[in-house]
DNA sequence: ACTTAACGTAAGTGATATCTTACGGTAAGT
DNA sequence: ACTTACCGTAAGATATCACTTACGTTAAGT
């Protein structure tokens, strides 16, 4: 099972436009840091700093080649995610349905 | 299908820690603003300003009785970002277990 | 009508995040 | 050995965020 703990930091991690095109591209080949500054709109330490953060929040792995540092997504962060969203989405599913229904009977009795 | 392009909203909705209690909170049981204000380490003003966040982002569906605002979950939004994360889920689980293989091939190789 | 309860919004403040430029370190090529 | 390529980190500036107090609104109770 993944950790859930580390899901949490997934979210912030996420929630920077920059870094979800980042994981976005990532999702499509592995690439190199300045590979990946090259079509965004900052510079490369900024890149750099960015994947530190989605690092650190288990999403992404890095290995050396030579000079170049290969970042790719890593499955078991975003599984962690998931798995904390499912966590309330089952509740969720079932009490709003529940309220959804209450309330459509509600609007057809005041007809 | 759920709406993806409110996905990415989610994410920075999840990444404050209060509103990840909030959430939580209304997974177990739809709440009212002070209800929910009780417990919390902010004050009720905070709350609200927090829901609004989760409301814009599609993760939580409000109601007034009277005064009162109840507050619950969307499993609309929880399923958007599931969708989301599941978009780039299966790519990454592909290239990673190559990636993966490969690098316990070299090791065993080394040996 | 008046009071009370519950809530949203505005304004201001302190903390945090993101970006830049500058610098230092490591590996490959000549 | 020297240069070049690739990268991470430090320091500082600006923008954004989360919080508080103050205020206005609406609905219920007396």
């Amino acid at each position: 099972m993944a950790n859930i703990k580390t899901a949490p930091e997934g979210f912030g991690a996420l929630a920077d436009p920059t870094r979800r095109t980042i994981f976005e591209r990532l999702a499509k080949k592995p690439s190199a840091v300045g590979e990946l500054a090259r079509g965004l709109p900052v510079s490369r330490p900024a890149v750099s700093q960015h994947l530190k953060v989605l690092k650190e929040a288990g999403l992404v792995h890095e290995t050396a080649e030579g000079t170049r540092h290969i970042y790719r997504l890593d499955p078991r962060g975003i599984a962690a995610m998931r798995d904390w969203l499912d966590a309330h989405w089952t509740s969720a599913m079932e009490a709003f349905r529940e309220f959804a229904d209450r309330q459509q009977h509600d609007e057809e009795g005041r007809e």
